[in-house]
DNA sequence: TTTAGCACTCTCGGCTTGAGAGTGCTAAAT
DNA sequence: ATTTAGCACTCTCAAGCCGAGAGTGCTAAA
């Protein structure tokens, strides 16, 4: 299907108008409100063509018009490649994650602020995570009686502590000879190459190697990192979900962590760093997500650690403002990574 | 004020089958619903009465009788002695407890989670904080050229993790020195005992301590841990929300960390551990919960190590149920923290 | 090809109306 | 002195009706 100029023209102008009045659009209003050098008439006659073509559509026959799913995808595909966000507001979000601590965590949780404000919508961010977990360094920290603090960190600088209950009590003393001698000999090696020393040790170092290698695994089989999520009550205020329910299904599914993985992974699998997917009305697979839409962005380093951020909001939310902002974020947050935690 | 006891168990009714129709309730549907032995009229005689004092309330003339703030809390108050939770309940959330990983972060995400399921609301966990910073251990661990990873556990058993950018690269071997060294000359010291030690260090270590110093500041300086909160999603299913405002505003409370942490501090204050906080209707305070309940509990050590716990759900709540919950999971929560992190 | 004009359709808010729910009062019954 | 039956009264709510307004599609002229 092709269209005409002047039908892209109308399409967007439609798009954009109900875009922030929620409301059906009119021939008569664009023509007036965008200064057209056509009739309203002709508009009119344009809008047929759209409708036929299912770009738009009319709630009911004395309505405006209202764009379809496939007519909000036309017109973010005319978007994805350009679209950049104003210097003002690129400097602002730059300028926050600088002076914000030097911190992973709080970088994505500010990065999930800076989305939810932005785009005054929903958001989500996931820590960067690896497929592959090798390790880089382990501490053992006494607490009270047989309870030890296990400190592990990942080459790419993903962190887990575990408190962990030995057989018998351990002296500090001792605890950091093993971790020292365990963290120089399973320096940068994977899963397996850990394995292959187990029987080398003595009993609490064999006993302590276990426990890393499933802390390991459990690292590897997760497919995303810890999740932050930031202004869902955002959505609520939009005017087309008063009537709660549509958003509740659709905010549910950012509150279920095994949901949202699965939809993260089966729709970023396709996606590099720096892509951007948006995803309209749940593109009739996400039953729940019919009402919304959702602008998601890989970031981090490609063959190592990534992460996802994204934006979930109404249909009608304003796309390209939205596309440069996560697109933006998702390129800081990229930069922050490679420059703090690659090897 | 002093009820009759017919006029309390009117009041018990009114309120119990307003709970779970969200309807105002009429006289005929009472004796009718709970066989009573008397007659409409005598209940509406009483319920005039209990009108007079604010204790119930008709929306208009000629509606049935909803309960008032004043009328729930004191059907609470007549509530929160005794209700226990069914042992089964107790069971299966003890059995969900001992059976995850034994991780402070697992524990308190399954509090949130428990607690949200249970109670089909939104529930609020903060992580435990102690209001006196006193150090335990310091690991500094080498990521890449001045970068470096530090881990300071408190005693109590919180940890932070940062990202440091040291003034010129350090060998990670001359890093698990002076961590072991800054380790033990800190060891139980607050931050008074700490700062005494500038000046005596070389000037790595005296960069460090420095950080160090900061961290431990910002840590006391902060009401409360990490927040984690769960099942937004359960609130906006109750009838009286589905104009979404209402219930928008409550969520945005707990969305929000700054009004989060000041709401748990003016409001546990006085409350000690194992005590539970009934707030309806944000008890004149706060605007923003007019139309929510929240059920408080503090948990942990009473001296050293304190959170907080509560649901957020709609005013007319089964406070019974979610009172012996929320105090169940604090006790749950109280007896795992003291039995881990203790010193 | 575009546009003016017009008949037609459909929604939406306002209004009316009748049914139903629930009350409060009074007078009789216990 | 309570309790209860009876009844008139009040108010909401859903349904139906109406007219205004918005917007369309078609036709015929420019």
């Amino acid at each position: 299907m092709h269209l005409s100029d002047r039908q892209k023209l109308i399409l967007t102008l439609i798009i954009h108008e109900h875009i922030h009045t929620a409301q059906p659009v009119g021939s008569k209003t664009i023509v007036e409100k965008y200064d057209l050098t056509m009739s309203s008439a002709t508009v009119r006659n344009e809008m047929a063509v759209l409708t036929d073509v299912e770009l738009l559509r009319q709630p009911h026959t004395s309505a405006g018009r209202v764009p379809t799913e496939e007519g909000y995808r036309f017109f973010v595909g005319n978007l994805i490649q350009k679209s950049g966000l104003p210097t003002n507001t690129r400097r602002t979000i730059t300028h926050q994650f600088y002076q914000s601590r030097q911190d992973i965590e709080q970088w994505l949780k500010l990065a999930a602020s800076v989305l939810a404000n932005q785009s005054q919508a929903a958001s989500l961010v996931t820590a960067p995570h690896s497929e592959k977990a090798i390790f880089k360094h382990l501490e053992l920290i006494a607490t009270r009686g047989r309870q030890v603090l296990m400190v592990l960190v990942l080459v790419g600088g993903e962190i887990r502590q575990q408190f962990i209950s030995l057989a018998e009590p351990v002296p500090q003393e001792q605890l950091s000879q093993i971790a020292n001698q365990l963290s120089h000999l399973c320096l940068r090696q994977d899963i397996q190459g850990i394995s292959r020393l187990q029987g080398q040790l003595d009993p609490i170092g064999q006993e302590i190697l276990e426990i890393l290698l499933a802390e390991m695994s459990l690292i590897e089989e997760s497919a995303t990192g810890e999740i932050y999520l930031e202004g869902m009550t955002n959505v609520l205020s939009e005017p087309e979900f008063s009537e709660s329910d549509e958003a509740r299904q659709a905010l549910h599914i950012l509150e279920e962590p095994s949901m949202l993985e699965n939809l993260l992974a089966s729709t970023m699998m396709n996606t590099d760093v720096g892509g951007i997917q948006v995803l309209i009305g749940g593109e009739g697979t996400w039953e729940e997500l019919r009402q919304v839409s959702l602008v998601l962005a890989r970031y981090g380093d490609p063959k190592t650690l990534t992460g996802s951020i994204g934006v979930l909001g109404p249909i009608r939310m304003p796309y390209d403002r939205t596309i440069s902002t996560v697109r933006f974020v998702a390129n800081v947050l990229s930069d922050l990574v490679s420059e703090t935690l690659a090897v």
